[in-house]
DNA sequence: ATGAGTGCAAATGCTTTGCATCCTG
DNA sequence: CAGGATGCAAAGCATTTGCACTCAT
């Protein structure tokens, strides 16, 4: 019910559909990203996989989102403002973000907002528009009650 | 009528209010970035004003930006997806962004948004959400029209 | 068997930091 | 004149790259 990313099988099946080689190696990014809706970092990735592939290198995991990034079938988002590493999001359905400002929790709000104002705003400069990214920014249910100090 | 940008002296009094010292760094970096529009990164700050400030550092432009920034009177953004440097808003007004995903120009849209369903499922997540923020990515006029190669 | 993919290590790019010195308030 | 601000250089991350080797197709 909660799951709004494709599920590894059919991102294995597209890979081998775009001619790319299943390697042991992708297989597990794919696996262990697919799911998964904490928006991990490269390095949180290569962390997790470095059990049971001691020998796999950092620019694999790189090279491998990036072409999973390339053939749409993960999105990488930026959502600090200032530094911090890119996070890897599987889920390429139409979604936008709230971001905790004291936990920095990402969660999912799944939901294709219809055409507004602002977007006729950017058509007014002379913008074909293509995508349109939302985050909302604020305080999780968790750290509200937390800084509540109630 | 386009400014909606702080004007230098206004960022400046600011500064002064904060209780900063307004040091000839200080007040170059402010000037340099008020009314600019094109939301320039630390490095190309420090280029523009290398040639009247030969020995301003990096560090200092950084640690400008950085106090600007704590004191709300800029606004740090990054709109590239994936590397790329922090770029550096002197509208600190409500306002939203279109990104062009040819040339990588960014366009300010002027205007709050009014709360939006989305807002709403942000907060069913338990989110006291305290800003929003919208990319608009897609072609602007001038990529539009090369593309269109017309 | 062939070239895409991998691993390693070094390089790159952006940003921060430590510390001695300087200068604003 | 005191402490915040600066300049310099080196360190710190995140990410990319070059190249020889390996393995999925």
């Amino acid at each position: 019910m909660a799951a709004h990313a494709a599920p590894a099988a059919s991102m294995l099946a597209e890979l081998k559909r775009a001619g790319l080689k299943l390697t042991p190696q992708r297989m597990a990014i794919v696996r262990e990203l697919a799911g998964d809706e904490t928006h991990p970092t490269a390095q949180e990735l290569f962390e997790r996989l470095r059990p049971s592939f001691p020998t796999m290198s950092f620019a694999t995991v790189y090279n491998t989102l990036d072409t999973l990034a390339t053939h749409g079938l993960v999105r990488s988002i930026r959502l600090d403002e200032r530094a911090g590493a890119v996070r890897f999001d599987p889920n390429v359905a139409s979604h936008h973000h709230a971001v905790c400002d004291a936990c920095g929790i990402i969660v999912d709000l799944p939901a294709e907002p219809p055409p507004d104002a602002l977007r006729d705003e950017a058509r007014a400069h002379g913008f074909r528009v293509r995508t349109e990214e939302r985050t909302y920014r604020g305080l999780c249910s968790r750290c509200c009650s937390t800084e509540t100090r109630g």
